[in-house]
DNA sequence: AATAAACCCTATCGGTTTGATGGGAGTTTA
DNA sequence: TAAACTCCCATCAAACCGATAGGGTTTATT
């Protein structure tokens, strides 16, 4: 299942990674109560990921401490905290990095333009981090049981 | 001056190219009330930008109807407009497309996640339009007049 | 009319990221 | 031992990003 085949890109900020391992952590916080831990095919299955892709996410997302996995037999995922304790933001720069639309107007990973007049004090700095901060309160507001919760409403509704 | 070679590079939804468009902006903003249209070189040298690149950029711009140009001697770049009728906002997405971090929570270039169960209605898209929201208010309520004050207030400053 | 200064425009480049996959090694349970 | 998992390496094509080369065209001045 290549998706990058069908649409034509689009620079953004959440990659296809990103969205790839909200929708599987969504899966797993809906498994949160259950003793067993979700093997990967299944909740490949249930997020609509490539088996392969979410493999590599699920470990960048276990390296996080977002989830754990156990191996062998009747191994798989599961969460390791309450979903309701996990913010989004925190997820997404796990996947993807920062969320300011530039290293300057980051809080979490700081970097001067180098090509900046005054780095400490500039214009667009400024607006940008007004615009880390919108997006930030967005994000830093809404739990992952939060969004597993919109999605099991959505999906209630609708097929 | 290639910046690219001196820092790590980052996702990020606002690229060098909008960076300088900004900057390049900025100056012919100043020069508003100028009779003379600014020539290119004097635009690269005052806003920082590699030549070659800003002349790509400003014929981006022109093309969107933000600069005019002069062609011949005593040529160069002029703004077609009030800069206190310029949303930052048209500037970068004139730049950078869109300004949602995914293009199924786009209003002006929306597209539907080929992956998605149910892709009118699904929680990641209803989060991430909060998030384009959020980023087109601060945008849409900044004019590149409150960018070029805020700089000059900062130059006047330091620097 | 010659010249210089400026914009116009296409084509291209290297480097990096992104999305995705293959193959095998390790681990646990039955 | 076999089956069913996870772990992790290496690799790949396509796209994008930043930047530049090198002409062509237009205009003002002399």
């Amino acid at each position: 299942m290549t998706v990058s085949a069908w649409i034509a890109y689009t620079q953004c900020m959440l990659t296809q990674k990103a969205k790839y391992g909200l929708r599987a952590l969504c899966v797993l916080a809906a498994e949160s109560g259950a003793h067993q831990p979700l093997p990967i095919h299944e909740v490949a299955q249930r997020a609509h990921v490539p088996h392969k892709f979410l493999e590599a996410i699920l470990l960048d997302l276990r390296r996080h401490g977002f989830v754990e996995s156990r191996r062998g037999k009747a191994g798989g995922y599961s969460m390791t905290r309450d979903p309701g304790e996990i913010r989004v933001s925190d997820i997404i720069r796990a996947l993807d990095g920062p969320l300011a639309p530039i290293p300057c107007a980051s809080l979490t990973a700081y970097q001067p333009c180098l090509d900046c007049e005054n780095p400490k004090d500039c214009a667009i700095q400024h607006l940008m981090r007004q615009v880390r901060d919108a997006t930030a309160a967005v994000l830093d507001g809404t739990t992952l049981a939060d969004l597993a919760a919109s999605e099991a409403a959505a999906l209630a509704i609708h097929g």
